[in-house]
RNA sequence: GGGGGCGUAGCUCAGUUGGUUAGAGCGCCGGCCUGUCACGCCGGAGGUCGCGGGUUCGAGUCCCGUCGCUCCCGCCA
């Protein structure tokens, strides 16, 4: 960072005072960090964005010295005076200025501070809820300062590398209409229509289509984004994105140009990646060995195949997913030694996302299983298993049987426990990968229609006369077992875009009324494009190493889709409603706080 | 909408089978201290045990409800 600007408040930054600047005067600003008064010497730490430096105020300063008495911690302070290099035996090794300090002769007190609700010196864990009250507060630690900087640093790599590749950012509407991709949308009342609303958008997806259309071939926007779904760790109602679309272009195009730029980043952060290109899986395959779409493959664990080798058995409930289209697969959980309450916590996973039951079996040293299922199973079955899960004498092996549909999320879900629960993802090792060749559409039982897997714009590949075997030309990038984005090629003639409305049951008439101006563009020579989006929040989290987005984002919202900070969302007066010509169906809950 | 976890001093937490006056460390306030850097020493203040109800001679502890935070399922790419 390069010098202040001097002004009245200072000439030069905490962290940046050094040996060189030894027996020259520096005027400082900052925030009190800590104090150490010793009575007659006083010590402050002063900090500002850059970082720590001593101050030192000898009693012979006598009104500085007075002045440094009555500091507290947080009170805003500039100080003048002289840069010295501290003795041999008085060095801190520990902070980067610690050669030096600064004798302060004259201080200024530019305002003080309550005594902060929690401790803003130290790395503790401070209740999340607290924090978010505070944020402003919780914002000057050292965790989060890192955190938003790394935020920035990321972004910036991100334009850099885009605008190097000939992209030009382009802002679309955020007042806009409500677009499919199919989360609830947040409504916007329309003043000047009575009755009519405008949507915030999911994704600026339509409108960077249009951009290509018009002829710009090559747009990005770091996108806020907004859906109304519950909160995870991994989602807010708002959030932001990095939207990428480009014309004449395919799937390669699209792909090579992402993992360019998320080398860079990695770069930027200064974390370790594989050089690209990075492995593909097709979801057939992610879905068969990991049980999920987002593959975490830092560990094993592989899901396998079990109904090969369990074709004529007799035990019923292999017997019976086999003979009703479902799937008998397995994990070998390594060797291990488990007390009932565990395996009942396993089996506990296994129903949460489905399962009616998790069968487990330890290999014992003959080859023979201890398991409840043992004695319902031929030997020659057992040894099949134990083949097909290369079982060897003291590992656990756990199996599901059940429709694909199921099993697959449920093996996927124990493997994810199995890695938390025995410590085996390796620290600091990051495994991007793609996965493509999604169906293009999924069947959905409840409404007895079909949905489009992606989005209906999705280019899809196949034929329409058997719409479960379509695939579509989508691609996700996953890291580390987190979907960091996803994207596809579009559909680029309107005559395919009908047809997959068509298909979901999207008449003309509805098509015309909601997607009219796409298809009206379409007509107008829709270049070959495509694009992805990647989700900045999740990108920043991965590499700062947190569990949560909010850790990243400057002023998230609780987990309950609050704002603990502005007591978002509030009740508004009784005239704004009228203005907008709409009414509240029930009386606002009054603000609560904690204890209320 | 459903399931799990948490809620005790400003912060982080302990609190036994239901039993007398609810504790610790840090922070805060006061005093002492001229080389500390998690300064040290002495003293002090600080509690609606989230909130409401119940059981009981007696509830931080047990029961019911409720609020807040959080993780997950559903939902959401």
């Amino acid at each position: 960072m390069s010098a202040p600007e001097p002004n009245r408040f200072r000439d030069a930054w905490c962290g940046e005072l050094d040996a060189g600047r030894a027996g020259t005067e520096a005027r400082v600003a900052g925030w009190v960090h800590r104090r150490r008064d010793h009575g007659g010497l006083i010590f402050i730490d002063l900090r500002d964005r850059t970082g720590i430096v001593q101050l030192v105020f000898h009693p012979e300063t006598a009104e500085a010295h007075a002045a440094a008495h009555g500091l507290r911690s947080e009170h805003v302070v500039s100080a003048h005076g002289e840069v010295v290099r501290r003795d041999a035996g008085n060095v801190n090794p520990n902070i980067p200025t610690g050669e030096i300090e600064l004798s302060v002769a004259e201080l200024d007190v530019l305002a003080e501070s309550a005594t902060p609700p929690f401790p803003l010196d130290e790395d503790v864990a401070v209740d999340e809820a607290l924090r978010l009250r505070h944020r402003p507060l919780d914002l000057r630690r050292e965790p989060m300062q890192r955190a938003l900087k790394l935020r920035h640093t990321v972004i910036k790599t991100m334009r850099r590398e885009l605008e190097d590749a000939g992209f030009i950012e382009i802002e679309t509407p955020i007042l806009t209409r409500s677009t499919p991709e199919g989360a609830r949308d947040f409504l916007v009342p329309a003043r000047m229509s009575p009755g009519s609303f405008f949507a915030l958008p999911q994704s600026p997806q339509l409108f960077k289509q249009l951009l290509m259309i018009s002829g710009y071939e090559r747009y990005y926007q770091v996108a806020r984004c907004f859906r109304d779904e519950d909160l995870r760790a991994d989602r807010q109602l708002e959030f932001t994105q990095l939207d990428v679309e480009m014309s004449f272009v395919e799937e390669e195009d699209v792909i090579g140009l992402l993992e360019g730029v998320m080398a860079a980043v990695f770069t930027a952060a200064e974390t370790e990646i594989a050089p690209p290109p990075w492995p593909r899986l097709s979801y057939a395959e992610a879905m068969a060995r990991y049980g999920t779409d987002r593959p975490d493959t830092r560990f094993g664990l592989e899901i396998a195949e079990l109904g090969g080798a369990l074709a004529q058995s007799e035990f019923k409930v292999f017997a019976g997913a086999l003979e009703s289209g479902g799937v008998i697969r397995g994990i070998n959980a390594g060797s291990r030694e488990l007390p009932r309450s565990e395996l009942d916590a396993l089996t506990e996973v296994a129903k949460t996302h489905g399962a009616k039951g998790l069968v487990w079996a330890f290999v014992q040293e003959d080859s023979s299983w201890r398991s409840p299922i043992a004695k319902f199973l031929s030997e020659r079955e057992i040894a099949a298993i134990s083949e097909a899960l290369g079982a060897a004498p003291g590992d656990l092996l756990l199996i599901v049987a059940d429709g694909a549909e199921v099993a697959a999320p449920v093996l996927g879900a124990l493997r994810l426990e199995l890695a938390h629960r025995f410590d085996l993802v390796p620290a600091g090792v990051h495994h991007p990968l793609w996965v493509q060749d999604f169906p293009m559409f999924d069947w959905d039982t409840e409404s007895g229609r079909w949905n489009a897997v992606h989005h209906p714009f999705t280019a899809p590949t196949g034929d329409f006369s058997d719409p479960g075997a379509m695939l579509s030309r989508g691609y996700d990038l996953i890291l580390d077992g987190w979907e960091l984005g996803g994207g596809s090629i579009r559909i680029n003639r309107p005559e395919v875009q009908r047809q997959v409305f068509g298909l979901l049951g999207i008449d003309e008439e509805e098509a015309e009324r909601r997607f009219g101006f796409l298809l009206d563009a379409l007509r107008f020579g829709a270049p070959p494009h495509g694009g992805i989006a990647l989700g900045i929040d999740r990108v920043v989290a991965l590499l700062a190493g947190r569990e949560s987005i909010r850790e990243v984002i400057a002023f998230p919202k609780a987990a309950s889709g609050s704002d603990p900070l502005t007591g978002a969302p509030a009740p508004v007066d009784e005239k704004q409603l009228r203005e907008l010509g709409i009414r509240a169906a029930a009386p606002p809950r009054p603000p609560s706080s904690p204890g209320g």
